[in-house]
DNA sequence: TTCAAAATTAACCAGTTAGTACATTTAGAT
DNA sequence: ATCTAAATGTACTAACTGGTTAATTTTGAA
């Protein structure tokens, strides 16, 4: 008869399968949050609060997503434990459940949160006003500031590429976020192009690659890597010797 | 009184902790194996087994070795589970603790014959023969190569850089591995420096982390990259193009 | 031939872990 | 003020999972 879709144990296992594990009360809950965000939030006074509970669903949410980025950054989707998240939250496990339906759920809103924060601070970089070698220099180091100032993130992409892209394969929305960061750069090597300081021929996503690859490799290699040749390679000095070389890589690269 | 080392539970999180779990009955067993591979190895025919056993703890081990190392490649050390790697074995659960001590000792024995592999492989390559430029341009692209036909091995890797090192900290063994690695590209790059070729002033293990980089990250990031990109970067046509790209990114940094 | 150590098997166990049932409280709409 | 849906807390469970116990068979050496 009418169960709830699935009835005990399987349903993990399932939810990982479909990826419509997306339960209903999540986007009731945000829309309801913009609204409270909107009007003055009346929340209690700390001299009030006493044993009485707030019901902050978006709050809620936000508190186990920072949580969950932690969590699943540091010892991936399966080393996560979703005790271990609930504990660290003000909320309950019950909670993780309610908003985000399973752990596989819960990892691909941690996914899609984290991209998208990622892409929304990469925009706004002015590289139109630089000189094209100069604009690439500032992309090649801004990114690997990126990445170098973001280990969680970069820890969270090793993780779903160790997933085999499994989950990120599932959300349309990370999919369409990528698609200006490569129009910035294909700008940018026209123009140099154009302007007779690079050398034609060569394809952007390519060069995205590279740049990814250099400033990646440096933050998700750093344990192996310092390990292997006995070097510090986290150091200010490291860090900014190592920037210099990938800059410069990257620009002898395209230059005529 | 004379328990075997340890008593009960706690087994494994000791390992973890000591590095010491490995157990007495490994090399008394490898050296035995070595000398039953000297003297003609008497297996049992096939007509003449049925249901007697057959002692040979090299392959045994070496089994457990070969199953456990796709395992954790694909699954990473919390994602693997000793279970699938014992069903997958032609021996039993048992086989594994009695070889390798805990899940964590058993991971440590495929990283270390991993690395092991790896770095046997890379020995032969004589670049001594031939002029500097083409010796790196030689150099970089084997190392293409050899990432993209080890996927396993960069899997684990990127799994041991998920934990932080730990298990790689612990291994004496393989940190003594990969000194010559780098003794081959200083040797290549101060010869190139000498026949005026190379631009001075670089380190080589700076040049050696830039290889490393693109390369590796062409296999660890495939799966993410591919997606965000829409691109298949696995084709033999997009290989072929990126690791063309990779070796003329490497020699033109280094090129005067 | 005997015998002790090494190798192996099969059944078992206790702690962990993702997920749930059920009861309760909060809060906005009428 | 009332009422219903959303939000939350507590306690629980079934299955999984790393690891073990105890008994058995092989094997090489004396």
């Amino acid at each position: 008869m009418n169960q709830t879709v699935h009835s005990s144990k399987p349903a993990a296992k399932k939810a990982l399968g479909q990826a419509k594990a997306a339960p209903p009360p999540v986007k009731r809950a945000v829309k309801r949050a913009v609204k409270s965000a909107v009007k003055s939030t009346p929340k209690p006074s700390l001299q009030a609060v006493a044993t009485s509970r707030t019901n902050d669903p978006e709050r809620t949410m936000a508190g186990i997503l920072q949580v969950a980025t932690t969590e699943f950054a540091h010892k991936g989707l399966a080393g996560a434990r979703i005790d271990e998240i609930a504990a660290a939250t003000q909320t309950s496990k019950r909670m993780i459940y309610y908003y985000f339906a399973s752990k596989e759920g819960l990892y691909l809103a941690v996914l899609e949160e984290s991209y998208r924060r990622m892409r929304s601070i990469e925009s706004a970089l002015h590289l139109e006003d630089l000189p094209p070698e100069d604009a690439l220099r500032r992309l090649a180091a801004f990114t690997f500031d990126h990445h170098h100032s973001n280990p969680d993130f970069v820890r969270l992409v090793m993780s779903e590429n160790m997933n085999q892209g499994q989950y990120l394969a599932q959300s349309k929305q990370i999919q369409k976020l990528n698609v200006p960061a490569i129009s910035a750069i294909q700008k940018l090597y026209e123009r140099g192009v154009q302007a007779g300081v690079f050398r034609s021929g060569l394809d952007p996503i390519d060069i995205h690659a590279s740049i990814s690859a250099l400033t990646f490799f440096n933050v998700s290699n750093q344990h192996t890597f310092g390990l292997i040749f006995k070097r510090n390679t986290q150091s200010p000095q490291a860090i900014t010797a190592r920037r210099d070389s990938v800059v410069e890589m990257v620009v002898r690269f395209v230059r005529k």
